[in-house]
DNA sequence: TATGAATGAGCATTCATTCAT
DNA sequence: CATGAATGAATGCTCATTCAT
């Protein structure tokens, strides 16, 4: 087995350390390749035992899903503070992104990898997560144009697609970091943050944005 | 059957049926999911000469990812013209890039979402279509700098990261663009285009990059 | 859960709400189908103390079937006056069946439907209630012969599948009667008694058995 | 394994092979106690051969009841000589289905103990052959009636009631005959024909119906 | 070139039953 | 008197793969 064995535990740990347990052989073989054989091993319980507190293989999938999709969420909100400049927001939001799928690479791959390859149902738990990010993306690009004082002349579908880029970009990134070594989650939030604020023409003439000092 | 049986048929025809309905079967079920009867039926033959011909089901669908990355990367190169500056190749890849997606979605699904997560050999597979593409995407970027006069002052892992980010930022915008109704691939094309080139404070200030006007 | 859960019951009282919610639960689900989950859910109570009470499945459903049995046996024996002549007490036995078998029909599937079909220990059980039946059938039938100052001639095996049939019959008629609505037990328990007095031959000549008037 | 494994057999000689299997372990076993597993291994096949040519558990059980019910009815119908009087007619049916029933002891059990127990769409499988038989019957009673040359007074439900009676006895008949050792089909069917044509009360009388000399 | 016949191995799920409290 | 926690052992079903022709 793969977790020593605690006999006797109330529901709720027992509960976590299933789905910790899950998130990790999710994340590594794949919804179907992974058994639930493999799952109840490592979480130490038989499986019957998953079966009751979990109901279905399907249900303990979702569980995972919405786990991990809070956790992420949670972690993204935390490390923004409200009242600082729209681009500084941003700064901070990516920061927390990436530290936190860095830290948690299997629950990442749940989400980005499994959740939506395997049906509509799991799919759309990821898609509600995914919107909440795009529609805070969205939001700051909003509040910028409007710090900016200029019109805010971006047709809202346009912001859309932009914010969307943004998002999927960074989910990219988020791997490309998490494989390559030596990539902080302080060095990817930076690379993403300069493409997206300056753009590559921007770049190349010079005027990078740059990070606050002190971060 | 999905096919009409025509008895009989030189074995490269052949092979062309079952990766069709390969790519058919394993963009739409996945590849766990997709038995190998279904795509025997679909191509309109028997199982045993699936095998015969591709051999295992990891072989088939190793064949399949290297059969769509390769249509897709000749794509993306078909359509960017040499000579013309660098931001124009840029356009004219991205265009390319969106319209094939959009034009085989199974194959697109089969690379972007069922061969990442099935397993680091197929992962491997694509990755090295994502790496020309990257490749691809760095050269342009370099060239840019040095026809904006400039120092090429990034350095390399900058570069690598930011057309990381660009790639990342297209394959995302291809689903987005797909599963949305009314977006064109040319729309896509020319939102990510204006995110990358001029960045979203570029934009803001009024200074957006603006497709060439034959296009 | 599917009763009020009182507390703290003498174990005679909770011993008959077991057996209450394993009959009703045997006769709807079989014997197999029947889960022990469901029947200590049904009961009010949890499932140690089903184990704890009635040892295992099979005590558990024996015991359905020896109280079912028995209270069948009862109702038959209760609904006939000893003192009356043989054909009116084969009418009484017969209405005395067809009433309890409609008021109980989930413990009437449990003796007539479940207990035969799994295995020869339960089959035996019902086996030895249906003697019974066929005991007293037989001595009524060998009771009219005298009465009817004849040679008893019916050779006595010839009487005993006599019996057998009266009581098969009997037992098949209880289900038509259940499921063809609007059919009485005494309507039930007059056609077979005219079958079975007077014989197909006998009735079509006209002279059928009739039941007595006060009926 | 249970029979000699005969490799390569073509398919209609397999699916034989496996009906009888299952109509062997359904016979005995009970249909939810029956495991595929020693069907398969009763029939010399490996299990996914059964599933590949009969599809479920219930479809197998489903074609076990169908051969049988096709068999019962064919058998009696074929000892049903067409044009002779009508209690000629039933003696001889019942004398096929005793013989029938007698020589498929597990037919007869799965179509009279089991299919009846197991749900609905079994129940309504048998409920069609028994019609087919009460049918049969109906028809005789009416046909005798009117031979006899009186009124056919007897009321259309009362006569469905005599019909279903007479079924059920003989079903009952038909497990009792077979219990008993020594109690041959020609012997089981002289009784009832007697119970069901006479009467008890003629009987006793002195007066039972008698069978044809030359059987 | 092509296929009907066949299987070993694995997987999700359920159930009767027991232990520790 | 009563239960929450836990499991060994099946069972129905599917799938990739091969053999004989």
């Amino acid at each position: 087995m793969g977790a020593v064995k605690n006999k006797r535990m109330p529901r709720a740990v027992r509960e976590q350390q299933m789905l910790d347990a899950a998130v990790r052989t999710f994340g590594q073989r794949g919804y179907r390749a992974a058994s639930m054989d493999e799952i109840a091993d490592l979480a130490g319980v038989s499986k019957p035992l998953v079966y009751l507190y979990l109901n279905s293989k399907e249900d303990l999938f979702t569980a995972c899903i919405r786990r991990e999709a809070k956790a992420l969420t949670d972690a993204v909100r935390a490390g923004v503070r409200p009242g600082v400049p729209a681009d500084r927001q941003l700064w901070e939001g990516l920061r927390a992104f990436f530290t936190h799928t860095a830290e948690n690479p299997d629950g990442w791959a749940v989400l980005h990898l499994q959740a939506r390859t395997h049906g509509e149902p799991f799919a759309a738990e990821v898609f509600a997560m995914r919107e909440e990010l795009v529609v805070f993306v969205t939001q700051l690009i909003v509040v910028a144009a409007r710090e900016a004082h200029r019109d805010p002349s971006l047709p809202e579908r346009e912001v859309a697609g932009l914010a969307e880029a943004l998002v999927g970009a960074a989910e990219s990134l988020a791997a490309w970091a998490n494989a390559a070594p030596g990539i902080s989650a302080k060095q990817a939030a930076a690379t993403l943050m300069n493409f997206a604020w300056s753009g590559l023409g921007n770049m190349m003439e010079g005027r990078p944005w740059s990070p606050p000092p002190q971060d």
